[in-house]
RNA sequence: GGGCGAUUAGCUCAGUUGGCUAGAGCAUCUGGUUUACACCCAGAGGGUCAUAGGUUCGAAUCCUAUAUCGCCCACCA
């Protein structure tokens, strides 16, 4: 072993091993140890990023999870994947093309370009996931936009809009007209912005707006119908006057009054002509002068809308550029004044006149400025500041707009019915069963009755806050990257659904290939084929299938299997005629057989004609791997999509399309369909293995029946929809009976940062609940914001973000997990400094060195195992003992979710306990080597979750590990359970009063400046002594010792100190500053008596004597009584 | 404006049902080439647990108010 550890040496050597090993691939619950399966979906990280810490910090937790579990026996699968991030990746791709507007190019050519550039850069994420030492199941990675999850989408997508709970309608939404897109609410950054806020006569009224521009049609007045409005009289220096409305408040604040009439003559002179209530003037409608014209006004009057202090009291509105004003104008149903002012393309529309055509910045001064020369301005307040939103993308300012979206209807009753909004708790389907829901009360009852924990539970209240503000959900993103809206239109606007297409898929009967086991690209059925084929249409038939279409394989085999499975299906031949069954359409005829000639089994090439597989102990992929002439991988990952193409395009049928295709193919079919990427064809492969003549059956949805033109809704899906899918879409779901989905689904633990708490938790809740009736994970945890030192938000622009790559280059991988969990909280903002991570890679480098000593010990001869508390070495009963309680606070720690404090426990054991006492000790007593090689083994385990490359390095030199029950990789090791025999009391507690004794006398010679190497005497007196007799060999050596006594006080000047009972002399008198040594003595005795003081007044208080725990008065008694011997000793000595 | 949280050593943070003299790492200081480790060892100093009240035999921990900071949501008169 080297003589430090050096990460970059190892870490990617043992990446390749649990890769070579397949450590991660999940097993099936059945082969577990425990029978229990624990799952962890990856939150997908966007596919076109960069890891960074927040990554890093889920990586880290739910790899300490996955790893535990793992090692505990459960079926442990943790699912990667990315996620197509529509946004982000549309303008990656555009800036990347040096291309303004993806317009330049056909929508099927961009989203190539999308697509392209995805494939790239998802090997960047993933291979930084692996790097972190992530334990996912990359055989079973995801992507939210392979053709699994497209299908999932559209199924759901479906089923929602039947239920009638996906709509389009118009609504208000943030437009953004240099994306031309809608923006999510969170797709908006807010900015502090100074603009002129104008005070503008309309009649006799003032209203106040930022917004001029807007003020060019028909509206309503809006006053608050109780507060005072004033009507006063202005008179200029020249002596003309006018009157005007106003509020009260405004109109008393002469401060605030000459700023908002600042435009008219500051000589003038106010006078009050009378005072109203705002309902006073309802109802009065007017004509009013504006920079468009003439325009109509009526007052209306609202109370919760206007604030009186805020500007004059007044105000008109906007119904179609506010969404205040819309709220109000639904409300108060004022639909004339629903007036397109502004165009989605952020100009004027004609009712602006004069300004029509302009753009919103262009038109707002315009019309100030023509307010101005008309004379409708009384002010203008340059120094007003708002908040205005921006579009986060483009920057330019986001209108609100009325315009068609699809929305998710959350408050909109369904009922509850078979797979729709079922729950999984019986009670509570019970409960339910025939009742009307709504989407937004799953989500409420969800973590409302406990069957979602969130960790830490305070976020519960959060997540409720938004929950009951929740409003219908824009779904609808005018972008092209990402699932298209599945509704077709006719010529007549017609909505149409994706069409749920059932598919049987089966394999050929058996070939004559089977019996002789020789791969042959043709053979023919054998007499056992036909009979399972034959058996196979009966077993349709009687299950009631309605097959539409037989669609097989080029080959002899499948296309043999073809004909005899739909002649057992064709009615003459039926033996039930009492189960009609349906046949293509076509009443009594044949059910159609088409022939695919892409859909043929695997092409062996010059592996045609040798001995099949199994036989040469590698499998036929394996070997066609090496072998130029056969298929490669790419070619049939390439061969599947067309196929998917081809499916994806058939005319939508009534009954069930039947496919006769091969096993390995049919196979690879499959993985394709779930993103299965070729390199991990062969690591899948058993995954969809069929019989001959078996049937699988899966959901595909495909395009509507309509004979005339269908034209597909352009609009694309926001991304968190199909996030909204990822724990049971990753699973295999439509396909609820896709093992996977059996074993793995409901998951585990959700693990997540608390800033996606809404847009995509509460959401998967809501879609697992509605689609697959469960909720889609048992517990969600939430981890904080990872800030730098000094608790600022990391971020680019200001250069203080840490790279995870760059700290895994100088401090290696294991040092930067630690650092990221150690010393956290859940949901705690975490600030992390470069100097932590140092930290723990002095951790990993301390604990190479703790392996490489005991590795180094030669093993005692005389070595007994310790059987029950019998060993002589106190040292081991101790280091034995206390392995044990770590082992049981690392299980409790985990199981509760607290890595932090575990991380701190095994770090305080492997640094103070073991290295600084058991190895120090075990310098003296030889007789060590074995059991600290059994604590070490122990400890690698229990540190594999926390730093699994440098415990895996060691392990693969240590000698034990290749015997016992244990496995060559330490990844596949049980995790150690707590073994309550080991536990000793007394060694613990006599090991305690040598570690404490041995302090003391370290710490009295450093304070009385002893030469450190000098050996001294020590006399021992009081209780105890025994322990030390029996242990003085350690004693001197570790307290450098050259001779020790027992039982007498010595005459001579000692520096002295006392121990629990124990009491200590060191006579140094001649090397000794008697005046130091006396204030410290001074110091000593200080303290114990203030000690003594609050002890006794804790012993003199009746009520403590009668209320605490007898245990705790007994220690106080116990701790009193040491601290009374040990005054007395000090006394004597002053 | 509404909500949530934080405030503990010079710095960054632990402290899960209230209970020994409140802990860790870093930094500081003193001393050390003890053949596992200077990415180390031994020792030391450093805290009215933000403030003010309250509950309790007992409060960093529970309650109430105040202050400061942070985050989330809402927000264009």
């Amino acid at each position: 072993m080297e003589k430090a550890y050096n990460p970059k040496d190892c870490e990617e050597e043992i990446l390749k091993k649990w890769q070579d090993e397949k450590v991660f691939t999940a097993i099936n619950p059945n082969d577990s140890q425990t029978g229990k399966s624990f799952t962890v979906p990856i939150p997908p990280p966007n596919v076109t990023g960069q890891l960074h810490l927040g990554h890093a910090m889920m990586l880290v937790i739910q790899d300490i999870m996955s790893r535990y579990h793992r090692m505990k026996g459960d079926a442990t699968l943790w699912l990667p994947g990315t996620d197509h991030a529509a946004i982000a990746t549309e303008s990656v791709v555009l800036k990347n093309l040096g291309v303004a507007s993806r317009e330049v190019f056909s929508r099927p050519e961009f989203l190539e370009k999308c697509r392209t550039h995805t494939d790239k850069t998802h090997k960047t994420i993933t291979n930084q996931i692996k790097r972190m030492g992530a334990s996912c199941d990359f055989t079973r990675e995801r992507f939210t936009m392979d053709l699994g999850m497209s299908n999932a989408v559209q199924k759901i997508f479906t089923d929602l809009y039947k239920a009638g709970l996906i709509v389009r309608g118009h609504r208000m939404v943030n437009w953004s007209t240099g994306a031309q897109s809608v923006l999510a609410d969170d797709e908006v950054e807010w900015e502090d912005r100074k603009e002129p806020f104008y005070s503008i006569r309309c009649g006799r009224f003032v209203i106040g707006t930022v917004r001029p521009e807007t003020k060019c049609a028909h509206s309503p007045i809006v006053l608050h119908p109780d507060e005072n409005y004033v009507l006063a009289r202005f008179t200029d220096s020249a002596g003309k006057s006018e009157e005007l409305i106003f509020s009260e408040v405004l109109f008393y604040d002469e401060e605030r009054r000459n700023k908002v009439f600042n435009l008219l003559d500051e000589n003038g002179k106010w006078e009050l002509v009378s005072v109203h209530q705002g309902k006073e003037f309802e109802g009065q409608k007017f004509e009013a002068e504006t920079y468009a014209g003439m325009r109509i006004f009526f007052v209306l009057c609202d109370a919760q809308v206007i604030d009186i202090k805020k500007g004059t009291g007044a105000m008109t509105i906007s119904a179609n550029h506010s969404a205040d004003d819309y709220d109000l104008a639904k409300r108060r149903n004022l639909d004339e004044y629903f007036i397109e002012k502004i165009g989605f393309d952020g100009k004027m529309k004609s009712i602006a006149g004069v300004l029509e055509g302009e753009t919103v910045q262009e038109a707002r001064w315009k019309a100030g400025k023509t307010m101005k020369e008309k004379g409708l301005l009384v002010g203008k307040d340059t120094s007003y500041v708002h908040n205005v939103p921006l579009c986060y993308r483009s920057g330019c300012v986001v209108e609100p707009m009325i315009s068609p979206q699809w929305f998710i209807a959350v408050e909109k009753e369904f009922l509850w019915q078979e797979g729709v909004g079922r729950i999984r708790n019986e009670e509570l389907e019970m409960k339910n069963k025939g009742e009307k829901t709504t989407l937004k009360k799953l989500m409420q009852d969800a973590v409302r009755e406990k069957q979602v924990k969130i960790i830490p539970e305070r976020f519960e209240k959060t997540y409720f806050q938004w929950i009951d503000n929740l409003r219908d959900w824009c779904i609808s993103r005018q972008i092209w990257w990402g699932h298209q809206i599945p509704i077709w239109y006719d010529e007549q606007g017609k909505e149409y659904t994706a069409h749920e297409q059932t598919l049987l898929f089966s394999r050929h009967g058996e070939s004559e290939a089977e019996p002789s086991n020789i791969l042959q690209k043709n053979p023919l059925l054998t007499k056992k084929g036909e009979t399972q084929a034959k058996e196979l249409g009966e077993k349709l038939l009687q299950e009631g299938r309605r097959i539409a279409k037989i669609i097989c394989s080029p080959l002899e085999r499948s296309k043999k299997t073809a004909e005899i499975c739909r002649d057992a299906l064709t009615p003459s031949n039926s033996p039930t005629p009492l189960n009609p069954p349906f046949s293509g359409g076509k009443s009594g005829g044949e059910i159609p057989i088409e022939i695919w000639e892409d859909f043929d089994e695997i092409r062996f090439g010059d592996l045609e004609g040798t001995v099949r597989a199994t036989e040469t102990g590698k499998t036929t992929m394996e070997r066609m791997m090496n072998e130029p002439t056969a298929e490669s991988l790419e070619d049939l990952h390439s061969r599947a999509l067309k196929i998917w193409e081809k499916i994806s395009a058939l005319p939508p049928e009534d009954g069930e399309i039947l496919f006769i295709g091969h096993r390995a193919f049919t196979g690879i079919l499959f993985a394709v369909r779930d993103g299965v990427k070729p390199e991990h064809f062969i690591d899948v492969r058993k995954r969809w293995e069929m019989g001959n003549c078996t049937v699988k059956e899966i959901t595909w949805m495909v395009k509507p029946k309509k004979d005339s033109f269908l034209r597909q809704d352009e609009d694309t899906l926001d991304t968190w929809f199909s996030s909204a899918l990822w724990p049971f879409s990753t699973l295999g779901w439509p396909d609820t009976k896709n093992p996977d989905f059996q074993n793995f689904f409901p998951t585990s633990v959700l693990e997540t940062g608390h800033d996606i708490l809404f847009f995509w938790v509460a959401r998967m809740i809501m879609f697992s609940l509605f689609a697959t009736g469960k909720n889609p994970f048992e517990t969600v945890y939430l981890h904080g914001l990872v800030c730098d030192e000094e608790g600022k938000k990391m971020s680019k622009s200001k250069g203080n973000g840490i790279d995870p790559l760059d700290m895994i280059e100088k401090y290696g991988t294991d040092a930067l997990r630690m650092a990221m969990v150690v010393g956290t909280t859940p949901g705690n903002q975490v600030n992390l400094g470069e100097k932590k991570i140092e930290g723990y890679r002095n951790f990993a480098n301390k604990l190479w060195n703790v392996a490489r000593y005991i590795l180094a010990l030669p093993l005692h001869p005389d070595y007994k195992p310790l059987t029950n508390g019998n060993a002589e070495l106190l040292t081991e009963r101790w280091i034995l003992s206390k392995t044990q309680r770590l082992i049981q606070e690392v299980h409790k720690g985990l199981e509760n979710h607290q890595y932090g404090e575990v991380g701190q426990k095994l770090y305080d054991f492997t640094w103070n306990d073991l290295a600084d006492w058991a190895i120090e000790a075990s310098k003296t007593e030889t007789q060590l080597a074995h059991p600290l090689q059994e604590v070490l083994k122990t400890l690698l385990k229990l540190l594999h979750p926390y730093i699994p490359f440098v415990t895996e390095k060691i392990w693969e030199v240590m000698p034990l590990s290749t015997g016992g029950h244990d496995t060559l990789l330490l990844a596949l090791t049980a995790f150690p359970e707590y073994d309550e025999a080991l536990i000793d009391e007394k060694a613990e507690y006599d090991f305690g009063l040598l570690q404490e004794v041995i302090t003391k006398i370290r710490s009295l010679r450093a304070a009385t400046k002893v030469e450190p190497a000098k050996k001294i005497k020590a006399i021992f007196t009081g209780s105890n002594i025994e322990i030390l007799q029996k242990n003085e060999l350690i004693l001197k050596n570790l307290a450098r010792l050259e001779e020790v006594l027992y039982g007498e006080i010595p005459t001579e000047k000692c520096v002295t100190d006392m121990i629990s009972g124990t009491e200590i002399y060191l006579p140094l008198s001649e090397m000794v500053n008697m005046e130091d040594e006396k204030g410290r003595l001074k110091k000593e005795l200080l303290e114990a008596e203030k000690l003594l003081q609050n002890l006794d007044s804790r012993l003199s208080n009746e009520q403590y004597i009668t209320s605490a725990p007898p245990h705790l008065v007994a220690e106080t008694r116990a701790k009193k009584e040491e601290v009374e011997k040990k005054i007395e000793t000090l006394k004597i000595l002053f």
